[in-house]
DNA sequence: AACCAGGTCTCGA
DNA sequence: TCGAGACCTGGT
């Protein structure tokens, strides 16, 4: 299919998503439960798996890139940030699963986050292709109770089980939190145990359509602090960066976060002499 | 080998 | 309402 304004590589590897793979030019991945794999060549798409119509949806082609670019480039260096890295898009998630996911995410990093959702998918949930497990339902999550202790979860485990059993039983209803607006979801997701302000942010963000939504983890506060002169609170900077950016703030976020990525991070000067501390 | 990571919880002021 | 500590585990 021919796409938009689109850069699949700079997309899945953002650490918005943490399903996908890739094996030589095509990246392997499971989309609410059916098996895709993905190649691009300039404005095509080659997609295998899907029709193009949820590819589109999964991918956000409904959102207008430069439209949003005019709208967040509020100074030179979100500007430029975003010139290094055009075409990342957000990407609409399963709720279900990104709130799960999410709750896995917290305090960690994302390679391990990575290990952690592999393990869960790979105990709980159905193998739909040989090596590709689909992400488990509550219940499939309820019914094995006793092997989560392989995935390696560690606190984290009972939030996962405390919330499948909450959504399960429909304390916590996600067709509900669907119809909320950010500020409703936010304060919705936050009743569950395991999700705090920058876990809502996050849900709401990838899977909420609330484009406004700024989640603030170690990589953006830095960058908030190195670069607007924000410290403080998660409520400080998050609503600063809002107010900021404007409507597409969580935008400016991803760009942000994968500008701050330590393994794409360029050096600056680090060949400079006389800097370096070696021991007496 | 320390330090760090897509943070949250609890508790005390 | 806010700041301080504790915290499973594994990456770098």
């Amino acid at each position: 299919m021919r796409t938009p304004l689109f850069d699949l590589d700079h997309t899945l590897d953002s650490g918005q998503v943490f399903r996908w793979r890739r094996e030589g030019e095509w990246w392997h991945g499971v989309v609410r439960g059916r098996y895709m794999r993905l190649r691009q060549d300039g404005d095509r798409l080659e997609v295998d798996g899907a029709s193009e119509d949820m590819v589109a949806h999964y991918f956000r082609f409904d959102d207008d890139l430069e439209e949003i670019y005019a709208d967040i480039s509020k100074d030179e260096r979100i500007a430029s940030v975003i010139d290094r890295f055009r075409g990342l898009r957000l990407i609409r998630q399963d709720i279900w699963e990104c709130s799960a996911s999410y709750i896995l995410a917290s305090y960690s990093n994302v390679p391990r986050i990575k290990k952690m959702i592999d393990s869960v998918c790979r105990t709980y949930g159905q193998e739909i292709e040989e090596g590709a497990f689909s992400f488990p339902t509550p219940e499939e999550i309820l019914e094995g109770e006793a092997d989560i202790a392989c995935c390696r979860l560690g606190y984290r485990a009972d939030w996962l089980r405390g919330y499948a059993s909450m959504v399960y039983s429909g304390e916590f209803d996600l067709y509900e939190l669907a119809t909320k607006d950010y500020r409703g979801a936010v304060e919705y997701l936050k009743s569950v145990k395991g999700i705090g302000d920058k876990v809502a942010d996050c849900i709401a963000l990838f899977s909420l359509d609330h484009l406004e939504a700024c989640p603030v983890d170690v990589r953006i506060a830095r960058a908030m602090r190195d670069i607007y002169g924000v410290t403080g609170s998660y409520n400080k900077v998050a609503s600063y960066a809002r107010r900021h950016f404007g409507r597409f703030a969580g935008y400016a976020q991803e760009y942000l976060y994968i500008a701050e990525d330590p393994s794409r991070k360029v050096r600056s000067c680090s060949c400079t002499p006389g800097t370096r501390s070696s021991g007496p």
